[in-house]
DNA sequence: TATTTATCCCCCACTTTTCCCCACAATCTA
DNA sequence: TAGATTGTGGGGAAAAGTGGGGGATAAATA
């Protein structure tokens, strides 16, 4: 499961460092996606495949779901670590970010998102006062 | 379950004592996350997974689930506490929490929450007139 | 086809952070 | 009063993050 915060930097050459806690969760083989917030999704191989399968069970005949399997699939990257934990964030997906220097990575349980450090921070910071609220109406009973 | 309130400090370091009568019911792993009231909750290990598989039956596809998650996720992390029995608040939690360096650790039911000093005289101090009020909605019958 | 250019990836080195251990002071207990 | 427990402070080793050089491979151009 992924938990945690983590602010990283990319270096000049588009490489960014996974936080060492993840990686052995994530294995060797995983892969990154563009993610619903204008950030980036990471996910290990079988919960990526998991996923494809659930969108390839909707029919092509429903433009929603040709929508989203195009904006999901089409920034899919297979990615291997370095020897030094890093990756690097493929152009057309670090534009849709909008990644600059600072990052911040986190967990999300079944995955991870990479978000520009001023994009976090500002949906951070506006949700806080919506929290209250949004808890308030996820679930109806004692969880 | 965790009663009470104790008022410790936060060294230069980030660490903090957690209360030693608090130390047996939480066992040697628990997790530390974001509150809702700009606070830290720290729940036993068991406790936190029982959240997180009500938080992962809800579908990445809806907004308010995904704000909350990552909210709640990002957030997180798993603790062991050293040999005197401390915890290193993660810096984006200290931040969140605005902890300073006098911190009070109460205990409420099946968690404990972490407040800055300060802002938990606040919070007393401002619903303790509207607590006839609050008390007034919680049940509507005998109890 | 040959040469140049660009990209990727490995390696090395440095800095910062984290974690573990030891020590001391204050409080409580017998 | 002596000993144990609890909270606080700090030093040092190990790990994690960051930056940059250089060689191999692939792409581009003449």
């Amino acid at each position: 499961m992924f938990i945690g915060e983590f602010h990283h930097t990319i270096d000049d050459k588009g490489r960014i460092a996974i936080p060492s806690k993840y990686r052995e969760i994530l294995g060797k083989n995983f892969v990154i996606t563009r993610g619903i917030e204008h950030c980036i999704y990471v996910y290990p191989s079988d919960t990526f495949n998991h996923i494809v399968t659930k969108l390839e069970s909707l029919p092509f005949t429903k433009k929603d779901a040709r929508a989203f399997t195009r904006f999901f699939m089409s920034g899919a990257t297979a990615i291997e670590l370095d020897k030094q934990g890093r990756v690097n964030i493929p152009s057309p997906l670090s534009l849709y970010a909008n990644l600059s220097k600072k990052c911040v990575i986190v967990g999300t349980g079944d995955r991870l998102e990479i978000w520009d450090e001023e994009a976090f921070d500002e949906f951070m910071s506006s949700c806080n006062d919506e929290m209250s609220d949004i808890a308030e109406n996820l679930f109806e009973e004692k969880i």
